[in-house]
DNA sequence: AGCACGCCGACT
DNA sequence: GTCGGCGTGCTC
């Protein structure tokens, strides 16, 4: 009997690891959960090295309680990667463990990996009855799918409708039968490509098995994701997994069946924020034990183990859902390219309007660019022009150009969309006499009127109040709305063309999963002609009868404080627009404005995101903005702002020493723009750095400082590490 | 984060 | 005389 020492990382918010004693550790048990007693109780933590030495005198050592055995550990590269994740981030190892891992996995009850979704063949019996078949009936349909698609998994035959009494039937009559793995790699229904896909596919397969990251720039409509799927394809033909990353809402039923559809007989993990503790448990499984080919989901699976991986591709590579607002603030895009070049493959982040960082790198030729510059579907790009609001009556905000673009869809059946990034009837109730608005008692933000459910609520903490009927100030009974949101907008729309089919999609109108599946189903089957839509409705779905997309209050983010402010409401103004006209129709997008001569405007107009781009990473260059800069928060928050000050300060100080040695500026900590925020009022410290490794450096040797500066018991604070808005 | 210990006010 | 407030200190 040897004794060793184990360090185990625990899911406590503290920067260190605890090492105990354990009986007949042997080198695989590295990765292994470990049940260990902690202070009074116990904790079930990760085995993250096995060392020589302890850093504490080995006899006040703890023994652990037991090694979790009976499930495969965690291998030494996915170790790497959360190791990675917590010192970038600056985040304890112990609670990026926990985040990454299935909580399943934690337990001590292993996760039985079982077979339960066999691959199916038709059987020679199969071939007979389907030559003998004299009637159509579900099982000849089932029997000819199998017969020209090659083997299936069953969950794919499943979820054709009603066709799972089928599947059992002729399981039962011996027609069909599960068979050994085919080909994984077979692909059923591709499209032909076109000759600029075709070359992207060729340029970035000829990678394979190297560390390359690609940029594939390809306008709305240019097929990135069949360049995907081939290449998806080329991995798994040689034996290789592929991680699919796409943001959150992306992750539908509907791309889900498209991947697994194409690949019949691949194993396809789908990972996303609405699965259960079991399924996600499972395709962890699955992934790590190189079962499953294909690994398709949300940023939280940049986690996923993947033995044999082969291909990273991330897409929509610009979405802010790749970054995590709380807890580990990690960047699923920037994790995944880090990860490529740890496993040397290549990684293909694709998007029609690339991040400003993601582009730069392509300019200095970091990324290699690949440009798809033709749409595949529809004819041309849509029609895109500035409205000059100065020089129209608007009607409720709306302007006749507007009305009239409207009207003209409706006579000839054609779908409308309106986008207002503004949910609710009104985004503030206002006494005109004594200057009364409808604040939240929270937050420092207005509560938002929704009249469909007659409240008032706050967006930010969702305080939720009844509408008063008069002035709680001056009691003037004549409080009104100021202001448009979509139910308003919706309301207004109804209006003017009452024999429309007005339908508004937002957060309030697609609460759940299948509320928005129903809305979108509803939608491709024509049953609206006019959309009021917020950012929801920017990405994502192609509409072929929608051919007119109108833009209401753009100019809000065009001189906002957060320096990627226009930067986003370019790349969501060209999405908004990818959504006219993807069918046989030509597509028109018009934006009210009060700038109708501004660059944005002028380069959307022109639909040249590379001028833009260009211009923006002039602006940022002179601004010393990232990329030209790698930047960092300090964010504290506490009930009242003096105290979040006040420790900013101490930090501040704490700091001012390093910043010189690394060559940082630490500037003076600011009460943040939403200062209060769900009864805590909020101060932030900027750090900015020239470029990511010194920030690295400076932060490693300042948070050390951080943890023993001892805050008062009521402040939370956290370091945000490459921030998406500062 | 938990969860102890620890030293000062109104209750059987 | 005790129950309990939440201040501070530790957890291998």
């Amino acid at each position: 009997m040897s004794t060793a020492i184990v360090r185990v990382a625990l899911p406590i918010p503290l920067p260190q690891s605890f090492d105990y004693t354990a009986e007949n550790v042997s080198a695989g048990d590295l990765g292994r959960c470990v049940r260990v007693p902690f202070g009074r109780g116990e904790k079930t933590g990760l085995i993250v090295a096995l060392p020589d030495c302890a850093d504490l005198p080995v006899d006040r050592l703890k023994p652990v309680i037991a090694i979790q055995r009976e499930a495969p550990a965690l291998p030494a590269d996915w170790l790497a990667m959360v190791e990675f994740t917590a010192r970038y981030y600056q985040h304890p190892l112990g609670e990026v463990v926990a985040m990454a891992l299935p909580p399943r996995l934690r337990k001590a009850d292993a996760v039985a990996g079982a077979e339960a979704d066999p691959l199916l063949d038709l059987t020679d019996a199969g071939r007979d009855a389907l030559a003998a078949s004299k009637r159509e009936s579900r099982a000849l349909a089932l029997l000819r799918r199998l017969a020209e698609g090659g083997p299936c998994r069953r969950s794919l035959l499943r979820n054709e409708d009603g066709a799972n009494p089928a599947v059992a039937d002729a399981l039962k009559r011996g027609w069909i039968a599960p068979c050994m793995a085919a080909e994984p790699a077979a692909m059923a229904g591709a499209p032909t490509l076109t000759d600029e896909q075709q070359a992207a596919v060729e340029i970035i397969g000829a990678e394979a098995g190297k560390f390359q990251p690609f940029l594939l720039a390809g306008v709305t409509g240019s097929g990135k994701t069949e360049v995907y799927l081939r290449l998806v394809a080329q991995a798994i033909a040689r034996g290789e997994q592929a991680l699919m990353l796409v943001p959150e809402i992306a992750l539908t039923p509907q791309l889900e069946t498209r991947v697994a559809n194409r690949f019949p007989a691949a194993r396809v993990v789908s990972l996303h924020s609405a699965l259960g503790e079991a399924a996600r448990s499972q395709g962890f499984v699955q992934a790590m034990e190189g079962r499953a080919e294909i690994v398709l989901g949300t940023r939280l699976s940049v986690f996923t183990p993947l033995p044999r991986l082969g291909l990273i591709v991330v897409d929509e590579e610009h979405d802010a859902s790749y970054k995590q607002h709380e807890g580990v603030r990690y960047n699923a895009r920037d994790l995944a390219i880090w990860r490529a070049r740890q496993r040397g493959v290549p990684i293909v982040l694709g998007s029609a309007t690339p991040s400003l960082e993601s582009w730069h790198a392509a300019d200095t030729g970091r990324y290699r660019r690949v440009e798809l510059a033709n749409r595949a579907v529809a004819i041309t790009l849509p029609r895109v022009r500035p409205v000059d609001v100065r020089r129209e009556k608007l009607q409720h905000g709306v302007s006749e150009h507007l009305l009239r673009a409207i009207e003209a869809r409706l006579q000839r059946g054609e779908q409308s969309l309106v986008f207002l990034n503004r949910r609710g009837y009104a985004p503030v109730l206002s006494c005109p006499s004594c200057g009364w608005v409808s604040r939240c008692p929270h937050c420092t933000a207005n509560m938002v009127l929704h009249l469909a459910d007659k409240r008032l609520r706050c967006h930010h903490c969702s305080f939720d109040a009844g509408i008063p009927l008069a002035c709680p100030d001056c009691g003037d009974q004549d409080i009104q709305p100021f202001g448009r949101g979509t139910q308003r907008l919706e309301e207004t729309l109804g209006e003017r063309f009452p024999d429309a089919r007005v339908l508004r999609v937002d957060r309030d109108a697609a609460r759940t999963r299948s509320q928005w599946e129903a809305l979108l189903d509803k939608i491709g089957k024509g049953e609206a002609d006019i959309l009021v839509g917020t950012q929801m409705m920017a990405k994502g779905h192609d509409f072929p009868r929608l051919t007119f997309v109108g833009v209401l209050n753009a100019d809000s983010s065009l001189f906002a404080a957060d320096f990627r402010a226009p930067e986003r409401l370019f790349q969501q103004l060209m999405q908004v627009g990818g959504r006219a006209g993807r069918g046989e129709l030509p597509g028109e997008v018009m934006v009210q404005t009060q700038y109708p001569d501004h660059p944005l405007y002028k380069c959307l107009e022109k639909h040249d995101f590379a001028r833009y781009a260009a211009l923006q990473l002039e602006e940022r260059k002179q601004a010393r903005f990232p990329p030209y800069a790698a930047n960092a928060l300090l964010c504290a928050n506490a009930p009242e702002v003096a105290t979040s000050i006040a420790w900013l300060k101490d930090a501040r100080a704490a700091a001012m020493p390093l910043a010189q040695a690394y060559g940082v500026q630490v500037f003076d900590p600011v009460p943040m723009r939403m200062v209060r925020l769900a009864r805590r009022e909020r101060a932030q410290l900027l750090v900015e750095a020239p470029a990511r490794p010194a920030l690295q450096a400076f932060l490693t040797e300042w948070s050390r400082h951080l943890w023993a500066l001892k805050p008062p018991r009521e402040l939370r604070w956290h370091l945000d590490v490459d921030p998406a808005e500062v």
